[in-house]
DNA sequence: CGAAAAGTTGACGTGGCGTCACGAATGACT
DNA sequence: AGTCATTCGTGACGCCACGTCAACTTTTCG
């Protein structure tokens, strides 16, 4: 029925095209979780599907954009929220806090995403950073000299800062997968502290970047 | 008249040995930086050298354990550096100065190792922790550890302290090799302020790990 | 010197890669 | 409903990288 009516509004073409790349990606994110990145091949992930294997380059030139798109998905999630909790504070102090907390909460609940990043032979880490991420990271750029320029931060590198808080978020986050002892709460202390005492011990800087 | 005396010492059996061994790593720095790591293939780094593709697998498994090796020849490069850096340190804030600049240093000076990682279709960034690396991250650990039981760092996790330099250090590097208006000795500054001022706010913590 | 051990070589079977000619499904138009 | 053009799925194909292995060459040792 939904069906239906959707390919009547879209069009059973586009209906299809969208499904088969949904199918590609879906296909993609298990056999990535269980073989790892750097083991998968494109055949891996076409087997998946009930598709051909010429289908599969109608959508995607290669394992790497699939996994573009994975991660776009996953950033598209996340950067919202990282969004509003900056928005959402009133001092600096929730500002740190609340991104931190955000982001680590969600590498401890959506453990399939990491994981896949990690599930790789020997110790090989695989970082994309899609257009949507680098957004995220300018996004957060611009609300660190939004918060220089209102006072709230003491002038410094908004580049150099931003690059601490993604560098401390990314690298707490591998150890708070790995440990059992870590709560995200904890890993979000931590780091809020680091960067709160940090602060106001930096450099000074005319204008950023 | 060396080689000839290197052959009676070591047997020439040994000596075209290590002198093959070489030869791939060396080939394969130049192909890596050349290609990137994820487009280069072990045919691409045999055909750089004068050996047949059958003798590449006597002495490694695939690209990524020639890779490995780079990483291990690298980290046993700095490794020693930074350890006798902290180890002068007289204090904390030479502690971790001292850690950022030499890394940082290294980093704007040796642009070829960081430059592989780096020239790589679209954003795609690995990173290997081969054993000597994660040699590298465990002294630090231990070394934080021993500066919190001489009561120089407020006692916290320091795991997470390590984790925060590392996380810190690397993303900054990356930036370092991007950005043209930024010098080593601007951002070791930068990162040393932060840890400085950091550090003294972090969550106490009863032992750590 | 001669035989055994160690190491090198490149041809080979396997399988992934990206392409393309073909045919089926769709939708536009009458 | 019927015709036609367009779009897209299909899978066989040629190409190349992979890792192996039997034959060959070099070194070592008695």
């Amino acid at each position: 029925m939904s069906i239906e009516l959707e390919a009547r509004a879209r069009g059973k073409r586009e209906e299809t095209k969208a499904s088969n790349r949904q199918a590609i990606i879906d296909a993609a994110r298990i056999v990535f979780a269980e073989l790892g990145y750097g083991a998968t091949t494109v055949r891996d992930i076409i087997r998946a599907t009930e598709l051909a294997s010429g289908t599969f380059y109608n959508y995607f030139k290669s394992k790497e954009e699939v996994f573009q798109a994975l991660q776009d998905e996953t950033a598209l999630r996340v950067r919202p929220r990282l969004r509003a909790e900056r928005i959402r504070a009133r001092n600096f102090e929730e500002f740190v806090s609340g991104s931190f907390r955000t982001f680590f909460d969600f590498v401890k609940n959506d453990h399939t995403t990491f994981a896949t990043m990690r599930r790789n032979p020997d110790m090989q880490r695989v970082r994309i950073d899609t257009p949507e991420v680098i957004a995220g990271f300018d996004e957060l750029r611009a609300d660190l000299e939004l918060a220089i320029a209102n006072g709230v931060v003491p002038a410094t590198d908004a580049d150099l800062l931003m690059a601490s808080m993604v560098g401390v978020a990314f690298e707490v986050a591998n150890h708070l997968v790995l440990r059992s002892d870590l709560s995200a709460e904890d890993a979000a202390k931590f780091a809020t502290a680091l960067f709160m005492g940090g602060v106001q011990a930096l450099p000074k800087k005319a204008a950023s970047r």
